[in-house]
DNA sequence: TAGGCCATCTGGTCCT
DNA sequence: AGGACCAGATGGCCTA
C-alpha cells in the first residue's frame, strides 16, 4: 500500500509538471477538454472587454439546484482562458496536495494498530472525534 | 462486478 | 480581476 502511495504521488508530479509546462509556453499539443466545452470563443483575446459574460438560459441545464440559495450575486458567468483554467487546476491541485497532508498529519495522531491498513480520510476523521472524545473524558474523569 | 476511495476537472460563490 | 474555497461529476484503481 505503501507502493500505492507513492504511485500516486508519482502521477500527481508528473501531472503537476506537465502542467507547468503547459503553462510556460502558453500552449501545446495536448488540448483536452478544456477547449472542446463552451468556455471561449475568444480564448485568445486577452484585453477583452470584460470577463463576465450573461448566461440568461444555457447555464440552468446542468445543477438545477444551485440557484435555491446563492441568489445573491447576478448570475454573470466569468470567462475563463484556457490558460486560466489550466493555471487553476493546478492552483487546485497544490491545495487538495495541502489538504491531503493534513490528513496524513492527523492520520500520524491517530492511534491505530500496525497491521491495519491505511485510514481513508473518513475513516481518519471519525477516528480523531473518537479519540479525542475517548481523551478528553479520561481527563474529566481523573 | 459493485462499491469504496481517490485524483482531477470544472464552474459557482466568497474573499482580497 | 483573480485567488481561495467548495461541491458535483467523472474516471481509474483496488478489494470483498
Amino acid at each position: 500500500m505503501l507502493e500505492m502511495q507513492d504511485r500516486l504521488v508519482d502521477s500527481t508530479l508528473i501531472d503537476f509538471v506537465n502542467d507547468m509546462n503547459l503553462m510556460e509556453c502558453s500552449l501545446g499539443p495536448k488540448q483536452q477538454q478544456v477547449d472542446n466545452n463552451n468556455n471561449n470563443s475568444d480564448a485568445s483575446s486577452p484585453s477583452a472587454s470584460s470577463c463576465w459574460s450573461d448566461t440568461s438560459e444555457h447555464h440552468l441545464v446542468m445543477h438545477g439546484h444551485h440557484h435555491h440559495h446563492h441568489s445573491r450575486r447576478s448570475k454573470r458567468r466569468r470567462i475563463i482562458t484556457v490558460v486560466q483554467r489550466q493555471a487553476a487546476n493546478v492552483r487546485e491541485r497544490k491545495r487538495m496536495f495541502s489538504l491531503n497532508e493534513a490528513f496524513d498529519e492527523l492520520r500520524r495522531k491517530v492511534p491505530t494498530f500496525a497491521y491495519e491498513k491505511r485510514l481513508s480520510r473518513i475513516d481518519t476523521l471519525r477516528l480523531a472525534i473518537v479519540y479525542i472524545s475517548f481523551m478528553t473524558d479520561l481527563l474529566e474523569n481523573t
